[in-house]
DNA sequence: ACTATTTGTGAGAGCGCTCCCAGAAATCGG
DNA sequence: CCGATTTCTGGGAGCGCTCTCACAAATAGT
């Protein structure tokens, strides 16, 4: 069980440096030799030793996934496990390894940031919807550590892989309208992430588009949480809306929650669309119409735009990575059929 | 902005050595040097490169939480979001870090393993629910790699932390006696589990504690997903149970749809107890009685326990920790009320 | 055949850190 | 106030690897 490159070397009776250049797949090595050494290598099980080729190329091929704080309280929400699970995929097929940090104690966030950050073990990192106002990105920017946001960031430096969140919206309440809803509500996410924004942004676009007035009592601001949902439907109610967009399945449960503590049936009384597409959507009664967005693929893609930054890390500065991926309304029974 | 020891050094007109005493807090420096030393770490914003720093004491603070191959596929259920919250979090408070591999390609299992466990990056591993016949563990054992797993292990050289399967399913069937129910079925989870053997043990044992024959029929296999538990359900309904113990929520809700197709009320013709207290559990039509599991302390305890295996690990073999945490049943009303 | 080139191999330095050891400085008895 | 401790500090080695460079071997050119 040789453990050491040196061992082997000795054991196959070239260098180091041959074996070294075996493993790497250097081209200077004759047939033979490479023949022998990898001989040796099987016989001894030797396994280079990561940390120590990690000192001298300066790469760790780990990537970190920084989730954090206020989104750790929604990690029941299938969002996240998806989300790693495109990650991990993609870091997989390229034999990268995926570290993963909740930073979830706002206190000591900044004590985290530079020991998870800045202590050398990461190539890069994946930050997950972060909110406008976090330190996290402009830190992550002032200390060039190469990183993708998933999630839109307006910064023009920032690459990010985002959901068509506009679009989505727009979609889902074209649709009540085409159902021929008149009052649209919506409870949107909160409005200090750029996805709430977006949503929000999306639904006055569709009304709009169809000369609708947006009314600001149609609006009522959530956090994405059920029990957000359900206070805000609560406050909505007098504004007696036919129909309510709301930016998340989590919140739309809370509010058929809300609906059914009034009497209210869903859709009869009143339609709902949700966003997400989470599990729970297609098993509650009724079926939740909602947005669905490709999160697995925003974790592989995220991936995938990080490693081909670190690998153009040496170049000049590129313009950033901005992919938008489509969202698709899935039609179900609580917006009413027509 | 100095980034080496050495550069600090000289900033504080000290020895290289003299700034490594001061950041691993040993004790011989004069505190006068040592507020110097301070400054200059401060002025200079120096973080100690771990990457060296672990070639040299052959620890990286980072351990691997494994994903078994089979499992990934029921990402979307709460478990692993919240194993791994709790996991994270105890890795937070010890200033460790958790590394992600999803062992999803059983053709590539065994390259990974190579890559992953034995590259030197990972001071210990959790293994999350593996199969019984996964070579993961044994493997694991012979290349001593430290572990902890999360799911009961006969095996007596192996740390583990777990639900208590038995006692859980055993107080779920015998709320479904107390109810009333004779003849009761199950569907178990997959029998290559322990968790699912052990879930189906708690059965056998409150059906025996209670003189109620054991019948065969009465007993489908299934493997912890919806679909699985919509087909049981529909093997189950020739021998006409009159209650079901399902060894998970999510066959719950499976079995829930099967009921419904052939128009059947729960609890009124059938009561159904469910096991692990997802979300959907409460938020699905009957509310789902249920076994909760403490999912995120057996995270964070497969951490403590694991740290604590690293702690002694110079030392003489100690016995193995098994950790059993306890069940909760959580009444609700598909079981049908007295 | 003998030089000019290409190809293959080994030795050495060094990545940034910790740890050991020797020696300097400070402290303490009497 | 001076030797014996004790406390503090700096230099060196080395963790296991990669990479450059010099040199040896093979191949090509005339």
């Amino acid at each position: 069980m040789a453990s050491t490159l040196e061992e082997v070397a000795r054991l196959a009776g070239v260098s180091r440096s041959t074996v070294s250049r075996v493993i790497n797949d250097h081209p200077n090595v004759r047939p033979g030799t490479r023949e022998q050494v990898w001989q040796a290598i099987r016989k001894s099980g030797y396994q280079p030793h990561a940390v120590a080729r990690s000192l001298v190329t300066n790469r760790t091929q780990i990537i970190g996934m920084i989730i954090p704080e206020a989104v750790t309280t929604l990690f029941t929400d299938p969002f996240f496990p998806l989300l790693l699970r495109g990650a991990t995929e993609a870091c997989n097929a390229h034999h990268y390894q995926l570290l993963l940090s909740l930073f979830d104690d706002p206190t000591g966030q900044e004590e985290m940031y530079q020991r998870i950050l800045r202590n050398g073990y990461l190539d890069g990192v994946i930050v997950a919807s972060t909110p406008l106002d976090d330190p996290l990105i402009p830190d992550l920017l002032r200390d060039r550590i190469p990183f993708v946001s998933v999630g839109r960031c307006p910064n023009e430096r920032v690459h990010y892989v985002d959901v068509d969140n506009v679009a989505g919206a727009r979609m889902a309440v074209e649709h009540l309208i085409r159902q021929g809803h008149q009052r649209i509500a919506t409870i949107t996410g909160p409005l200090d992430m750029i996805a709430g924004q977006d949503r929000l942004e999306g639904y006055r676009q569709a009304l709009k588009a169809h000369r609708i007035p947006v009314e600001e009592e149609l609006i009522v601001e959530g956090d994405f949480t059920e029990n957000s949902g359900m206070v805000a439907m609560q406050r909505l109610l007098p504004a007696s809306p036919d129909a309510v967009f709301v930016a998340s399945d989590m919140m739309a449960i809370g509010a058929l929650k809300a609906l059914r503590q009034t009497g209210r049936q869903v859709p009869q009384d009143i339609a709902l669309v949700g966003f997400d597409d989470i599990p729970i959507a297609s098993a509650i009664e009724p079926a939740l119409t909602t947005v669905r967005q490709p999160i697995e693929r925003m974790g592989s893609m995220a991936v995938e735009v990080l490693l081909s930054v670190l690998e153009g890390l040496s170049e000049e500065e590129a313009p950033a990575h901005r992919i938008i991926l489509p969202a698709e309304l899935v039609i179900r029974t609580s917006c009413g059929s027509p």
